[in-house]
DNA sequence: TATTTGTTTTAGACGCGTCTAATCCGGGGT
DNA sequence: ACCCCGGATTAGACGCGTCTAAAACAAATA
């Protein structure tokens, strides 16, 4: 059996893999964890004793398909308590992730069903992130790019949000920049600020660079890969 | 910040001190909760450093007001999780337990609220059991006998059942057994069998007297402390 | 009272997950 | 080709929660 500390490495070093690619280093989960490098290499040995993971020293690290599926069975879990938590307990979308991270590995397959059969079987969570199916297949996340990759005069439709900063959720939230918003790229200074505007608003609002590399959006006529904008939010 | 580990060692105690009251042994939390005695010496000494048990050496061990506290929250977050897993997720009378243990010590004090507010602050859970209230004074349990205690010729309505064993409860819900049966007892067998009579369904069940220290009950014209019959089962 | 019996505690060990301090690569610059 | 520096690993420690084996104790019995 697996701890709940192991599934935390592993969900890390699929996010991260989602985000760079593999391999992802030492330092990038400890960064990602807030956990100290040896304590990685550390960890990062029993997970390849355990075949879940192939490790070249020195150079980095990537799942085995083993370790994707333990993955994506914990991320199926996150994201489907943050859809339950936002349409039945009244949970803001900011609130969420939080709740789901405490409660994600504590969750039994009967639960999992049930939960999942309760919200009709969403495709994504409330920001846009696609839910695993039960098989445990890799979700398909081809066709979305970062905001931050746009540039003026471009218009996008909004895929996902990264749900690991409430405050910036929050923020997003207020700037009504949710997933399905349409936005124009109104302008981009250099020193990393793009400025958008929100066609459903009609309101201006300028991001930070690093904000906007968390923004997953597609083009107007595209689809996001899990569309099924059933889930509400607060 | 305390561990699972010990609020699972405080809500034994807890329940050990209902059952049998203060002081509890060793062997009888080791028993509980299926560890070794030496386990359980080591874990109590770290319980009375914190101030939360008061310790007689070779004696037994009681809970500090402050470590009745903690049970009590450990015990609300429970005992809601199983109303509302039996309420909203169509979850059966016998297969909480389990799901509400491991849930319990990963839901934030929000969570605790919300699944209180969504069921209505109920009183007692799907057992009968009381839920402390959310300010943790201590549920007053006089009123109740167990079962066992009485002779032939009594008629006694169900009020708690033990929700430890999901085979009993299974079998008591097969039976008829539930909070608010009205229960005739109609013979006892010397080598501790109790036979009672349903009054809801006219059928007649033998119980182990094993089974029937676990049934609390009351007088017919009596109150369970928490009257409040709005939690359904399975 | 002396002994036996059963429970409790002490002693010592182990695996997990974490840390700090020290060492060890390996790639980029001179 | 050499050195240097940043990132990675090893070494060694610690607290937690658990165990087994051995010692200490209390209570009932002879």
């Amino acid at each position: 059996m697996l701890s709940d500390v192991m599934e935390d490495y592993l969900k890390a070093i699929y996010s991260l893999q989602m985000e760079h690619g593999p391999p992802v280093s030492t330092s990038d989960i400890a960064e990602y964890l807030g956990k100290t490098p040896p304590t990685v290499t550390s960890m990062v040995g029993k997970l390849e004793e355990r075949g879940l993971v192939e490790r070249e020293k020195y150079k980095g690290v990537e799942l085995t398909d083993e370790g994707e599926t333990v993955a994506l069975e914990v991320l199926r879990h996150h994201r489907l308590l943050e859809a339950y938590l936002t349409e039945h307990l009244d949970y803001s979308w900011s609130e969420v992730h939080e709740e789901a991270d405490a409660l994600e590995h504590h969750i039994s397959e009967e639960f999992e069903r049930r939960v999942a059969a309760a919200l009709g079987n969403p495709k994504v969570d409330p920001h846009g992130d696609p839910i695993p199916s039960a098989d445990l297949t890799p979700p398909d996340s081809s066709g979305l790019s970062m905001l931050s990759d746009h540039g003026v005069g471009d218009t996008v439709v909004v895929c996902r949000v990264s749900d690991r900063n409430p405050e910036e959720l929050e923020y997003l939230s207020e700037a009504g920049i949710t997933p399905g918003t349409t936005i124009d790229v109104t302008d981009i200074a250099p020193f990393g600020m793009v400025t958008v505007r929100v066609v459903e608003t009609e309101s201006e609002q300028s991001l930070p660079e690093s904000v906007a590399r968390t923004i997953r959006v597609r083009e107007p006529d595209g689809d996001c890969q899990g569309e099924d904008e059933e889930v509400s939010m607060a």
